[in-house]
DNA sequence: CATATTTATGACCAATTGGTAATTAATAAA
DNA sequence: TTTATTAATTACCAATTGGTCATAAATATG
């Protein structure tokens, strides 16, 4: 008898919508990184004040473990698309990777390597959310990569994984670089280079 | 008449020897960040009171900027030794990757790669210092390249400025992808896979 | 010894930090 | 309409933040 979307209907209802919240949040900390995001901040961001934020989502580094998760969500749907456009194993990858580089370059890095690079090393949860995300982008990649070596059109000299370890790399690369060099060209073709490269 | 490393001699004598006080500052910042960074964790970190260090250095954002530049110096020193062992530019190219790699992942990560990512957006004097060693260890790369493609040890389908460019940005990868993953043996085979694919 | 000069120390400061608790407002159910 | 329940708001809190300043200590010079 419940339909989906009904709301929790006892006492006085939300005057916010969460994942607005949760974006707003997210882009708090993706631009600001943890420890330079004060609760001002992210106060001011979502237009909640802090009790509300407390009692929606906990303390500060709860909130960021659901932006986070928030973001790695958003951000692999929207670009795992452009890896079902083409019949091509290799036509796919190449505009994933395009589709990966263009979204990096224009919102000047990834979430998620910004918090590899504060957090991880001190933070166990956020380190496993980034494992977690990192092994399952990388068997994606494998899956594409051994589809195109199948094909033919990719060297057969390496191994899928191995390939894909190296875009991997590349592209947490791409991440971090495009922070302080966002506008130089150079940065748009470097994956270009690493796969052509290979064929 | 003045010996090279006479003293200041005016006032009470220094109760530290600068470089280390550096040093110890540095690596403060290298692995908690510059906002994850409080003056008392620097002031443990380099047994100094916080009027010594502000007298010394200067504030919180000017130590930085000088830990910054002394770990620049201090690692392009260690490193680039190590490309001038061999007659072949390809071998020294080779055991310049090889140590870059190593100390990457023994020391979990580059204080450069760090700033970036945390501080390039916002702070402008940090963005310069990194695009000032930017360019110059992309030149340092660039040559050796060119020398490896003169003596047909590299592919020649690539501009060396191009090339050398992926090996930036594979560098900026590994330097991120240390700090989740250290003890993850395909990391230390990356560059390798990236040398091996262009001769 | 007295003085000038520099360094070291510890007290002090306003502002901000993350976090809590009490109160008020809004709704559904009884 | 009363009551239970949840959300929003405000006031409040101790601790920490980066930073300053007055004072004490140590040296070279006169």
């Amino acid at each position: 008898m419940n339909t989906v979307d009904q709301q929790r209907c006892v006492g006085r209802p939300r005057g916010f919508e969460e994942n607005r919240v949760l974006d707003a949040a997210m882009n708090t900390f993706w631009n600001q990184g943890y420890e330079g995001t004060s609760l001002k901040d992210l106060c001011s961001a979502t237009g909640l004040h802090k009790g509300s934020l407390y009692q929606a989502f906990g303390d500060k580094h709860q909130l960021f473990l659901k932006s986070l998760k928030y973001y790695m969500e958003q951000s692999f749907k929207e670009v795992a698309a452009s890896a079902y456009l083409h019949d091509s194993p290799m036509a796919n990858l190449r505009s994933l990777l395009n589709e990966i580089t263009t979204k990096c370059i224009k919102r000047e890095g990834c979430m998620v390597i910004n918090s590899l690079v504060e957090m991880a090393p001190h933070d166990q949860e956020v380190k496993q959310m980034i494992d977690h995300s990192y092994s399952m982008k990388q068997r994606f990649l494998t899956d594409l990569i051994d589809r195109a070596q199948r094909d033919g059109e990719i060297t057969i000299k390496q191994e899928p994984d191995r390939l894909a370890a190296v875009l991997m790399v590349t592209l947490a690369g791409l991440a971090a670089t495009v922070k302080g060099f966002s506008n130089a060209d150079h940065v748009t073709y470097v994956l270009e280079d690493v796969l052509s490269s290979w064929s």
